[in-house]
DNA sequence: AATGAATGAGAATTCATTCAT
DNA sequence: TATGAATGAATTCTCATTCAT
């Protein structure tokens, strides 16, 4: 009676076809940071991705129509996690004494691994993606910059913004000096940089409130 | 000596070959560095080097033997750049104070915008060079913990690798904030870099000779 | 009766299914002449006739098997079109003269608007398909000759089908010169057309019955 | 000495390497007009033209970098063959009548036998092509136009445009009722073409020099 | 039976590298 | 030895058709 089906669903091995959504694309995602993080943006493959999805290309296409689109949304599934994470920070202001929270951004990319990973892929190419990848810098600034005046209400906005960078900038070099197998480093590199940033937030908090290491 | 040559320049050839062949290397990195600058390694094409330098094609693939070999001798001779600078600085380490140095050395990629950008598409490619890339990384970490060594001559050597890596990490994200364009950034962000990056050298040097800031 | 169908009301739908199938059909066929009519069958897509005739993509393989079968569909429903029309003149033989069913032919594709343009973006493409394309060509070839042959009884068979020929070719004509924009017209073109095509006729009908223009 | 160049050129077969040049071109433009001729426009493939031409893809791609240029420059080789036709044509007018050069219009289109089926697949397709394709339009249209005007220089600019384009729609369809295997014909229908466009010059020139048949 | 997500063969195009000249 | 035309594997993306639900 439905010999046919089963012989076929004998042959296809175990999985089952349908309703996958959500889990499709969830792969789908995975596979491409990490097929990004490997390789970075322009070397990533789109028939490589679906095959560590296990997903045939066109699935691949339906939920993604294009490179360019998958790549934003890796970057806006980042943006969503960066946000918490700065909500959360910012729910402990008061609890929380600056070095900590520096501390804490630095690590931040770290305890991101792969999503981290894949972020750098995608922000170094060239492409003129402009928009979501813009927007994307923008909020990580922005919640940075506020983050600080929090910490430093008397500071000028222009300055909130300068050390904001400089946080960002020490949050990708971090992320460089873990997941960069290229960049040089050394045992303790990791520590200097806290300390390097720690000795920086002192400098521009007044040391009202930050305190240096130990 | 050369009569290999005199046969060949024999059979209808008509500009002098012998040096142009320097010119010609000498063009075809030129060109290199400036596309690979401009678009990166993936997105930079041979063809287009070629075109830029006014090199056959057929002659740019007798110099440079494969695209990644001429990635690695762009590398060579940026690595080259970096010692003649550190010779420079290392010869006139009791005259230049430390901190000196260290906005030298950031500033230092940012003079040489060509080489550096292109640097920078060619470090971020994640082909699996370790060759090269890696020799070069080494290069300068170990000329500069030599140059800090010598500024802090009680300083253990493993600390002075940790403090040059920090350096190398800087003057990269020096080399970020001036010429990727899809970095966060704020008029006062160079700035501020330097700030820090003398800031922790005080630290690490014991304040004996660096003077932060003014 | 309907138990079938009741069962199957019963499981979750919403619409009584039964006589929807041919509204369906007629609503894809409808999609599906709209569509080819703009973009040409190549370029028109299965997806998007499902979509214009808000029909599941999966319901309209259900009526159709494949795009050919669509395309042959298609070309029927136009042959019944044609047919009713040449019933229609035929049944007017004596009261009609000549020149107004010539006139009215090279009109009737004109009429026939979307119809007529999907017909043109199906008999452009080059596909395989014998067979319904020619029986719908022999079709109209063959009432085109009888009814030829009711005005000129004298007229040999294959002088007849001579005639036919030309008055269809010339039927394409008018319809490539409304519908097509690629091609090259004049304000006065189809008039012209019909001018011909009248002449044409007074020349083969011996001018007992055509009168050209006035 | 030279044993693996030999070699070499054994298991390649005879076939030379290089000079190809206008060989290739002209092979591909021929693969080219066929191909098209065939399946149309959007059915025909490049690889396919390329496997006809015996060139390899990226040779095709060498010389017509997509398959839009292709057309273009299958159109333009079209455009040359009609103007020296129409040069010639202009040259008799003296010499010729009318109905000559009529017959002789008509009878172009099958001549050029492989380029008109190629024009056909390539006018018919949809793309927005504007440019090269208006423009070989609008060149065939202003010869027509103006040899005719050279036959009947009293006719008005705008009648003489009406005839041309009746002209050239009969040119065309003469093209169809040769070529195009999905169109009615029969045995005399060439000929009642032709008789057509005689007719219709007849009426239009005023008789004065054109005689309808014999 | 009805649905629409899933599939994968196939299309256009690019570019590092080779090799006949 | 120098040149640049020639090559074809690899890449992104599309869409007719299928089939699990």
């Amino acid at each position: 009676m439905n010999s046919n089906k089963t012989t076929k669903n004998l042959r296809g091995a175990v999985i089952p076809q349908r309703s996958h959504g959500k889990a499709r694309v969830a792969a789908v995602l995975e596979a491409g940071a990490a097929v990004i993080a490997e390789k970075g943006y322009d070397a990533a493959t789109m028939a490589e991705i679906a095959a560590r999805a296990k997903a045939p290309i066109g699935s691949l296409y339906r939920f993604f129509p294009s490179k360019e689109i998958l790549a934003q949304a890796l970057i806006q599934r980042y943006a969503v996690l960066i946000n918490e994470a700065f909500d959360s920070i910012d729910r402990r202001v008061d609890e929380v004494p600056v070095e900590a929270v520096a501390d804490g951004l630095l690590d931040f990319m770290i305890n991101l691994q792969d999503e981290t990973k894949a972020m750098r892929g995608l922000l170094e190419a060239r492409a003129d993606w402009s928009d979501k990848r813009l927007e994307f810098r923008n909020l990580a600034l922005k919640r940075l910059a506020k983050t600080i005046s929090r910490y430093a209400p008397e500071m000028s906005r222009a300055d909130a913004k300068d050390v904001a960078v400089i946080m960002l900038l020490n949050m990708k070099t971090m992320a460089a000096l873990k997941f960069d197998k290229n960049i040089p480093t050394s045992p303790g590199a990791a520590n200097e940089l806290r300390l390097m940033n720690r000795l920086y937030l002192a400098n521009k908090l007044g040391g009202r409130r930050a305190t240096v290491g130990k």
